[in-house]
DNA sequence: GTCTATACAATGATAGAC
DNA sequence: GTCTATCATTGTATAGAC
């Protein structure tokens, strides 16, 4: 019978903290145990006896973060006003980008190079629970609350564009002038917020 | 003097093309040399003498895809119909999406590992190209023509959209059911445009 | 139970054969 | 000019020391 320790808990968690940060920037494929092992301040082999493969602590980074990246989803409220609930969405999916960047990266190195490891996921729990949403979107809409859109659609619109701030923001940095939000995150994110919240509402309004 | 000869030409094309397959899947890190001679159907070796360095093949993929990939945001036309133009943009994009989805992923790797490569390109060209395009905005913003709205963040949100449905393919395919889509990429695409047109078109549409 | 020295496999790159 | 045999390096993984 094995026994979990303390200082077992402690490396592990030490393990992943790093292993998101490596797995994000740079995919499976692209990261190494050393990296790894340098990031955790702990030699490679060290690391190697927590997780006895690389792709082992990959599933385990991936697992940890699934649930929290997926969850706001989850309380979308069909009883609720439909405009502000598909807001309210988004507006967590936005700061979510913001507070967990690595996350994002993470899901879309996976997903860049064919979703290897979380297609069965995607193909199964993430499909029905997109499916239940889809299904409350389109009740608001026969409703007359919405306008009539592709529901799905309408979900891979809220992703796209607030995952873009985690996903892309080497380019933003890029593109940034002064005065822009150039060093100022809180400026930068207030009008991608205000952007979004324009275009969805007004793209969403009923006629 | 060195002399080009066809079969120079024409090999350090195959390599190209097998090379933006393989990038664009794993990044630059994940992907390797011996990837890239068996896509071709080429020894590794033989790969290396048309390109010294590994890292030789990703700049020139990368170059060769640029300016391919950026083009159609020249085109915005300060002379026609905001919306017209903007749409045609977006939908432009989205095609590319469609037709050269490798391309695509090939920028997304690459930015999201840092931007390594492309940072002085960001920085400079494409900040400078769309400072321009943002201006344009703005002044159909200023005119009447458009709804106010921040020219910046609407253009990340014209890149987000549309990019999605490169970038994230494989969790689109897992994500649609029978008769949405599955195994039809014709109807995907339109029900995509559709979507995008009507966000787009109801939400700058101006007040 | 914790960690390291070491084996084994692959990758990037080159010197030299044709 | 074209291509291959070979090498140094770095990667993953394990057998065994503490």
């Amino acid at each position: 019978m094995k026994k979990t320790t303390r200082i077992q808990v402690e490396n592990r968690e030490r393990v992943l903290d790093a292993a998101l940060h490596v797995f994000s920037l740079h995919g499976f494929r692209g990261s190494t145990v050393e990296q790894i092992a340098t990031a955790s301040g702990m030699s490679k082999a060290n690391v190697l006896y927590y997780f006895r493969r690389k792709q082992d602590i990959y599933v385990a980074v991936l697992e940890e973060t699934l649930k929290l990246w997926l969850d706001p989803l989850e309380s979308l409220n069909p009883d609720g006003d439909p405009l502000e609930e598909l807001w309210h969405y988004a507006q967590a999916k936005l700061r979510m980008s913001r507070n967990a960047p690595s996350a994002s990266k993470l899901f879309a190195n996976e997903i860049l190079s064919g979703a290897p490891m979380i297609k069965s996921y995607l193909e199964n729990e993430l499909r029905e629970l997109v499916q239940t949403k889809c299904t409350i979107i389109q009740r608001w809409i026969d409703q007359g609350l919405l306008t009539p859109i592709n529901p799905l659609h309408l979900i891979f619109f809220i992703w796209s564009t607030t995952q873009h701030y985690a996903d892309f923001m080497p380019q933003i940095s890029a593109l940034l002038e002064e005065g822009q939000g150039k060093g100022d995150e809180d400026k930068l994110f207030a009008d991608a917020e205000t952007t979004l919240k324009q275009l969805l509402i007004k793209g969403l309004s009923p006629a």
